[in-house]
DNA sequence: CAAACGCCTTGATAAACATCAAAACACGTG
DNA sequence: CACGTGTTTTGATGTTTATCAAGGCGTTTG
C-alpha cells in the first residue's frame, strides 16, 4: 500500500474515531490488490469474507435476476462497499466489478468484526455509517418509484454539477451504458432521454455534458432535499 | 402500557441483548399512544424526535414527490420504524400513517442515543438491526428494478403464503389500494395483474386470495433467495 | 329503502419504457 | 491507413404502465 493511502482511509467517517492501535492491527490483516477494468470482484450469493475499500479507480455494484441486470450504485474512492453483508456474516446481495484500473483494499470480515467488538467508538461510527447508507438506499428507492427516466437523468446531471463544483459543463464519470443502468433504463432510452432534455439546455458531446438554461432544467427535475441532498 | 407488551418489545432482536436497567430506564422515558386509522404519525422532512414502535395495529410508511405518492413498507407489530433518522438526528425521509387502530410506543431520540452510548451490547444489536434493514431495502430496490408489476405481485402472494403458514388461501393484510402502492403500481393495474395471474391458479375474492397451481405461479414468479428470503 | 359514498373493476387511450435492427461513430491494432 | 471491435444513436415496433372515464358492488347513512 502506498504511504499516502493510509491517512485517506483513516479519514473516512467510519474509521476516523477508531482507536489507533485497533486501526493499525486491522490494516495489518488486510490485503491491497490491483485489478484491471471489468474484473468481477464479488458475486451475489457468495459468503462475505471481506470488506472492500476502493482506494483508486471505481467499482460498479450490480445485481441480476430473470436474465436482467441492474446497477445499484457506483463506488468511488475512498469508500467501502458491502459493509452490511460483512457485519451480518451473510452472503453478498450484490455483485461488484471494476470499471477502470483500480486498487482495492480487502479487510477480512472476522478482523473487522473483532475490531468492532473491541472498540466502542468504532461501533458507534459503524452505526452512523449504516444509518447513512440505509437512508441513501431509501432515497434511491424513492427516486426510482416516484420519478420517470427523464426526471432521473435531469436530477443526475444536476447532482454531477454539484459534485464537480458547479461549472456549466459536467463530465460523465462512466460510460453511458453504465449511466443508463444506474438510472434504471436501457442505453437506447438514455440516448432518447438526452434528446428530450435538449430543449432544457442539455447538450451532450461524448462524456461531456453542458448545461445552459439551468433554471429550465431544474424546473423539469424538481430536485428535493429528501431525495437529492446527500447531507440530509 | 399493558404488562404483556413489555416482554414482546424486549424480545425484539434490537432490545434482546440490552442491559436490563438501561431498557427499563428507556421505557420510563417513553410514551404509549393510541391512534385511530388513517392518522399521520410523522411527516417526511420533520426532525426525528422519536423512535416509534408499533405494538398493535399497522403503520404504512410512504413518501411523496411530484404529486405522486408511493408506499415504501408496511410495519406490523412488534417492530420499530425510522430508526436511521433517529440515530443520525436527521429529518425523516418517510411519512407514516396508521392503517388501522394502533398502539404505538414513542421513545425520545435522545434517550435512545443515550442508551446506545452507555450500552455496548445495545450498540452491537443496533449495528445488526441496521445492517438487516439496509439489506431489506436493497432487496426492495432489486425487486423494483428487476421485475415487472405482475412478477412483483406473484412474489408478494408467495411471500404472504409463506408468512401465513403455507395454506392454499392467503389473506391480504391491507386493502388493495395499499397493496398496489406497496408493489409500486396503481390500483387499476393491480386489478389487471390479478387478472393476468388467473391462468396461474390465482383467484381473488375480496381480501382472500386462493393459490391453486402453486408450481405454475412459482414458475412465473421465479422467486430467488437474494430478493425474497427475509433470512438471507 | 333509497341515496350517498368509498372501493374495486373494466374499458379506452396515452405515456413511458423495452426490444430488435441497423446505421453512425469512436477507438485501438495490424 | 484500413480494419475490426465496441459503443452510441436512430428508427420501427411491442410491452408495460399510467391516466381518464364509467360502471359495479358493498357499506353506511338519512
Amino acid at each position: 500500500m502506498r504511504p499516502e493511502d493510509i491517512p485517506r482511509i483513516r479519514a473516512l467517517p467510519l474509521f476516523r474515531d477508531m482507536d489507533e492501535g485497533a486501526f493499525a492491527e486491522m490494516l495489518q490483516a488486510a490485503y491491497l490488490q490491483r485489478f484491471p477494468p471489468q474484473v468481477q470482484l464479488v458475486a451475489e450469493g457468495d459468503p462475505a469474507d471481506f470488506l472492500y475499500i476502493v482506494v483508486e479507480g471505481a467499482v460498479e455494484m450490480f445485481a441480476n435476476a430473470n436474465n436482467r441486470e441492474t446497477t445499484i450504485m457506483i463506488v468511488e474512492p475512498v469508500a467501502t462497499f458491502i459493509l452490511a453483508a460483512v457485519l451480518k456474516d451473510a452472503v453478498y446481495l450484490m455483485s461488484a466489478r471494476t470499471l477502470m484500473p483500480s486498487r482495492v483494499l480487502m479487510i477480512p470480515s472476522e478482523d473487522l468484526r473483532a475490531a468492532m467488538n473491541k472498540d466502542a467508538a468504532f461501533a458507534g461510527a459503524m452505526v452512523r455509517e449504516l444509518a447513512t447508507r440505509y437512508r441513501g438506499v431509501i432515497k434511491q428507492l424513492k427516486n426510482q418509484k416516484l420519478r420517470t427516466g427523464v426526471e432521473r437523468l435531469a436530477n443526475y446531471l444536476l447532482h454531477l454539477r454539484q459534485v464537480q463544483g458547479g461549472a456549466s459543463q459536467v463530465e460523465l464519470p462512466v460510460d453511458k451504458r453504465t449511466v443508463a443502468a444506474l438510472l434504471g433504463m436501457t442505453p437506447e432510452n438514455l440516448s432518447r432521454a438526452f434528446a428530450t432534455l435538449r430543449p432544457y439546455g442539455v447538450a451532450v458531446e461524448g462524456s461531456c455534458v453542458s448545461l445552459t438554461k439551468l433554471a429550465d432544467l431544474e424546473g423539469l427535475a424538481k430536485p428535493i432535499g429528501l431525495i437529492d441532498d446527500p447531507n440530509v
